[in-house]
DNA sequence: AAAATACTTGAGCAACTGTTCAAGTATAGT
DNA sequence: ACTATACTTGAACAGTTGCTCAAGTATTTT
């Protein structure tokens, strides 16, 4: 995909010469996701951009917990979480079932997982110190 | 790394039958990533997490552009367009260097892209009908 | 020197976010 | 039936975000 769109940008440099703004706007145009991809993407990305459900995801990367362990691990209200985990739901990222009294939660699939390893490795190469 | 936790987690699968909360939590509290890498996970997701900055980002990955570029991509006045590329600058997802009167922004590095994509891909593969 | 261009910046404001708190539901144990 | 446990939910509230508008800087053109 990102490929496809570099070739495709590579043949129209030259161009640029003669009509540099004009020929890259009308490719950036034709180039533009749908505003419906913009919004699904920016709420994955939203979904991420919160330490506490950072940390959620981090812990549930080990295996499926339950509510309470989760809570245990990242040390707020019960409350705090389950709210948290309603956004996670809600944008498929984790899934759950019920055991008894239970809610037993789970990441939905490797996606989640691949994303936060991709900026995980980002942010720990930007701290070289801290690795 | 994340495979190197799974391993951790594997072998802990067992201590679960005897203790299953204290067990889990521990190991969830030895595996806790510093409170600070967590906060810049959380800004690099979070500047994502704007259609805005998302569209600037799609933008830029066909080629370098001056702010008037971006403007007419996206639509939006220059001052929002200025605004969100200060925040796309601090957190170093986006650098520029001045020609004449013109700013020129590209993409700071890969990093940036590779999450772009893998969130797209995401995206693009919930909704099967769109592509 | 004056005007135009290409941006940047700060203030202000409506809309949104993440937490707590209080109250709710559902299942399990007594 | 009553109580406890494991969660969920809605309201409220402080803090944050993303835009516009007005004013600013820096470079180029006239």
């Amino acid at each position: 995909m990102a490929s496809e769109i570099k070739d495709e940008a590579q043949s129209c440099l030259t161009c640029e010469v003669f009509n540099p703004h004009e020929m890259i706007v009308d490719l950036l145009k034709k180039r533009e996701l749908d505003e419906d991809v913009y919004k699904r993407l920016s709420d994955i990305f939203k979904a991420l951009s919160d330490p506490t459900r950072l940390k959620i995801i981090n812990a549930l990367r080990i295996k499926e917990l339950c509510v309470c362990d989760i809570q245990e691990a990242v040390g707020l209200s019960t409350s705090a979480i389950s709210h948290q985990l309603r956004i996670l739901r809600n944008l498929d990222l984790v899934k759950y079932r019920k055991e008894g009294r239970q809610a037993i939660y789970s990441l939905a699939d490797d996606h989640v997982l691949a994303l936060f390893s991709q900026g995980l490795e980002h942010v720990l190469e930007s701290i070289p110190e801290k690795n």
